[in-house]
DNA sequence: CCGTATCCGGTAGGATACTG
DNA sequence: CAGTATCCTACCGGATACGG
């Protein structure tokens, strides 16, 4: 199972459906560099997963929300948690990089 | 940065550490299907990202010990609780698929 | 807008053999 | 024991085109 944290783009859908429920397109916004293919193929393993609800709303132009379940929210804090930790250590982690780099090769 | 959190590897051998020092062999006993090949580039990167240190002892035969810098401990906390999260969950998600399963194909 | 289907190149990573 | 080096393959995932 930590397998499936274990992929790039399941995170951070986690994370941006953490914040709130988001639209099909509104997601492939949020998340750079995303395609289309991994966009659908990540929610739908995490709705297989019961992680994530779909709501199909059948206007036209079609409408699709993105929400998680109780269970998928208690991972999105978890997960969350391990963006905002990267994103404080993100400094510390290149000047790390850099020390080893200089002294190494 | 949540590139490196996004590798299957790198959270088990963080799991492990958080655990207490380990030696090569012990990692490799401890994350099972894990290949030489593959724990040396995982170790490596984190010494490099100032998460792991290495120390050598020049015995013989020789032996290295691995143990979570301060950094790498405050990671480490929380990937632990990921994976007790996935343990405690794996029954709820097996579940989930089996009912996905079931109603779509 | 929200997907699915097909093609296809790059690379992650396993297997193996070899050093200190 | 603790790595390094080389080969080789499967699969991930981007690009593109199409359907509802």
């Amino acid at each position: 199972m930590l397998d499936r944290l274990g992929d790039r783009w399941t995170v951070l859908v986690l994370v941006e459906l953490s914040k709130g429920t988001r639209r099909f397109r509104e997601l492939e916004r949020a998340i750079p560099g995303i395609s289309q293919r991994m966009l659908t193929l990540t929610t739908k393993r995490l709705c297989r997963d019961g992680l994530v609800e779909r709501t199909v709303y059948p206007t036209t132009p079609p409408q699709t929300d993105y929400r998680l379940t109780p269970m998928g929210k208690s991972l999105g804090g978890m997960v969350s948690a391990l963006a905002d930790w990267s994103r404080d250590h993100r400094d510390a982690i290149t000047a790390a990089r850099e020390r080893w780099d200089d002294s190494d090769l």
